[in-house]
RNA sequence: GGGGAGAUACCAAAGUGGCCAACUGGGGCAGACUGUAAAUCUGCUGUCGAAUGACUUCGUAGGUUCGAAUCCUGCUCUCCCCA
């Protein structure tokens, strides 16, 4: 490899547009490991529904080592924080090691807050705060809320159990300048895959027909049995609810399969919507033809790489 | 064969002479997003448009009326009940 100038290599794209396999052929052909950048995929036992494709991640007989999956016990809610923090040690040894890091996932949120360095300070608990705030009503807490900064969207007040957490966070940075905590500033090279909208909706169904025949409500049902609670699995939203509610009874099969469908529709449209939102603000989304096998995908990194 | 009900925009469904380009929901599209992000929230959704503007819509063909998605008549289709 001569004349590099990237630090790592993003893959990413709306769900189901094959960007694991991609990603450890890639990795493959540059000795690189994969650090994922899915913030479900981080669950132990939640597979299928998140689309853990071990299987993927062997090329030519070869185990492509990958991170950040199976790094947390379902029930458990990891969060932004914690995956820039965890993002940031797996990327510093395989730098130390001399490896490149290639990103691969679709979770926006998480790639926007490595590749703008998001300033999350670790904010511990204020009780003396919480004690103030116990008391308010959340339209009381989002008043105050306000007072700190002006609010662009309804995220940080969706319920008190947030704004109360919001009104922390603000009041910690306002004693705390904040800069003890710096992302290192990292030149990526982002590698998006795109299907047009009619195509990449046929593989989702496609793909959600297939996965509902290879045992996902029977996992599901597993992770029930083995104590995580229904909340837990609505939380985690898509196939991990809509069967839930399912197997609670709230919805017959055919209703839980038709708006799950639905609903991973919209959820790869708000992806594509992060995506085009972080060209806005200036990050380049270097896209490949989904329809392209993937060693000609590689070719044309490596192009790019060079 | 007889009787009844109904046909509204992508779907469902309100509207029963002017306030209707037409409530609402779904779907679709677009956007926001810095500690839940597979979440949460916002806007648009007949056509053309920058538009407070123009044009074309409520099965279909006519009619009544200053004015019709709404009233009348014929036709077509759908559903239900009795034979």
């Amino acid at each position: 490899m001569t004349g590099k100038s990237y630090d790592m290599i993003i893959i990413t794209g709306p769900t189901a547009s094959g960007k694991t396999g991609f990603a450890a052929l890639l990795a493959s052909r540059l000795g690189a490991e994969i650090i994922s950048a899915d913030s479900r995929q981080v669950y132990r036992g939640m597979d299928i529904g998140t689309g853990k494709d071990y299987e993927d991640y062997i090329v030519n007989g070869r185990q492509i080592p990958y991170h950040l999956v199976d790094i947390a016990d379902p029930g458990y809610r990891y969060n932004v924080f914690e995956y820039q923090r965890d993002f940031l040690e797996v990327y510093n040894s395989l730098k130390q090691r001399e490896v490149l890091p290639v990103v691969c996932g679709g979770s926006g949120m998480y790639i926007d807050s490595i590749v703008s360095g998001y300033k999350l300070i670790k904010v511990p608990l204020n009780h003396e705060l919480r004690n103030r705030l116990e008391e308010k009503s959340l339209d009381e807490l989002t008043a105050i809320l306000a007072s700190y900064k002006s609010l662009h969207n309804k995220t940080d007040v969706d319920t008190r159990k947030r704004a109360i957490r919001a009104i922390e966070i603000e009041e910690y940075y306002l004693h705390n300048s904040g800069t003890d905590h710096e992302f290192p500033s990292i030149k990526p090279l982002v590698i998006g895959i795109m299907f047009d909208r009619e195509t990449r909706r046929e593989r989702i169904s496609k793909r959600l027909k297939s996965r509902l025949q290879s045992g996902m409500i029977e996992e599901v049902k597993k992770l029930l049995e083995g104590g995580v609670t229904a909340d837990d699995l609505v939380y985690y939203g898509l196939e991990y609810k809509y069967i839930c509610y399912y197997l609670q009874g709230r919805t017959s099969y055919d209703e839980m399969q038709r708006g799950l469908e639905t609903a991973i529709h919209r959820f790869a449209k708000r992806q594509m919507t992060w995506f085009r939102g972080m060209e806005r603000r200036g990050i380049t989304i270097h896209w490949l033809p989904g329809e392209m096998d993937n060693a000609e995908k590689v070719q044309e990194v490596l192009l790019y790489f060079r």
